[in-house]
DNA sequence: CATTTTCTTGCAATATCTTCCAAAACCTTC
DNA sequence: GAAGGTTTTGGAAGATATTGCAAGAAAATG
């Protein structure tokens, strides 16, 4: 079998069961144990999976996990720094849109100080402001898509179209040059009423994000306005995506 | 078994039982004390658990964060009972509409057996089955007040009055003959709207409120089809709405 | 305070990983 | 199609990680 076609199997095969062993993927693939062990790496390379000891666990976009109870730590200060980054570039008492993603979820917390009013689809970042009688939320109206906490669906869109906003601060599930992808269908007409209802775009993701090919296209670079991520982005693509005309922010 | 499996295993378990000692855990994955222990020293680190002599525990319990959840721990026992009995009355997958008053979050509790689809414009709720695969759950669009976690305003309402279910459980501020009262301005109009989108209307009151005026009304009798309150309610109130003919259930 | 349970530490057995190499498959060029 | 080179594959050897066990230390229990 083709090395190429395996290793999307693999990632199928992943995708399904989350965790496999190496002595499971070379079985059910009908290759050698380091046949496998390689495709995983390669595939470790391109941030779709992750190694395991005896294993190969699926990268889950972090961003899917409503819970926040994020285990990887190193990531997560990452994610801190690109949301500081984010909070400085707007002004006080700015009208926000806020997406779901984890990303944005963390520029949400540095908010604070500035005063914004919100308007989200997301219940961890309403529930972050629930409690805080100095901030105004806007929660859109939407069926709760389980894993993630976000609100989807017709009443989603819907409550967005209508709404006006100074800035749209969004996560992504990838970006190349071509354009911005996001992994849920579901999430993409959303995103897009927000950037229909917002003067302005940020999209902020993290250097793991980059070069990554999800199945759904966002937009392309010329939609957005700023992009913000952390300095171990690729130096390559940051440049070129700057020569387009894009703003692009290196955090910390 | 793998590693990082067993310890998702763990973690999954751990937030099922919140306690588990290491022999349980040992034995239910399959591994020795020594590697569980191991197991969870590593969860640990990565503030997921915490461990105890003997065991480990869940580092989250999972808490309502909202005022109003933890602000009558006196009657939540009354209110649990009351809100069996409205669960009672709920056929299996029929969709209701909650609001946001306490009562009616203890009723929200005891429904996930009827995997009924909900629609509500409390966020306490919303948390409650967000993360439920099984259950569908529509919020509202709104802006947040804050201490309570309510959705209100023109979106709110408008969200309603699109909506159609089978039955609307409800709370109140007052209940007397002459009516039903609800002491937020705000809620009154979300909790028209919602009557009018549900086929049958359920109010649960405890005791307390029978014989309370509160400024706003919310509608008569003859507006709702069903009350259910505790046995502590005054017996001649709830004769003279039983005559009526208003559907009245003493829970317990 | 003695008993029991659990924890820590060190160690050996096992499993897996890395690195290297040779065979096989594939590609290029003639 | 043959010759020569490149890539992929499977496997072997030593390095590394994980696992289970045992003995002494620490903590809970009554």
């Amino acid at each position: 079998m083709n090395a190429e076609v395996r290793q999307k199997k693999i990632e199928e095969h992943l995708r399904k069961v989350e965790f496999a062993s190496l002595d499971e993927l070379a079985s059910l693939f009908d290759a050698s144990v380091s046949t496998v062990r390689r495709d995983v790496t390669q595939l470790e390379a391109k941030n779709i999976a992750k190694r395991t000891h005896g294993g190969a666990r699926m990268m889950e976009a972090p961003s899917d996990e409503f819970a926040f109870s994020n285990r990887d730590t190193h990531q997560l200060s990452e994610k801190d720094i690109i949301g500081r980054a984010v909070a400085d570039l707007i002004e006080p008492n700015q009208t926000v849109i806020l997406d779901a993603g984890t990303t944005v979820y963390h520029a949400a917390k540095f908010l604070e100080s500035k005063t914004p009013h919100i308007i989200t689809n997301s219940l961890p970042v309403a529930n972050h402001y629930a409690s805080n009688h100095l901030i105004e939320v806007v929660l859109s109206g939407g069926v709760i898509y389980p894993r993630l906490g976000v609100l989807v669906g017709p009443l989603a869109v819907e409550s967005f179209s209508r709404m006006q906003a100074d800035v749209a601060i969004m996560g992504a599930g990838g970006i190349t040059l071509e354009g911005i992808n996001n992994s849920h269908v579901l999430l993409i007409e959303i995103q897009q009423a927000m950037m229909r209802a917002a003067e302005k775009v940020i999209i902020c993701v993290d250097h793991t994000k980059f070069g990554r090919k999800s199945l759904n296209r966002l937009c392309s670079l010329g939609q957005i306005d700023t992009l913000v991520t952390d300095a171990k982005a690729s130096k390559e693509m940051i440049q070129a995506m700057y020569e387009t005309g894009l703003d692009v922010v290196l955090a910390k």
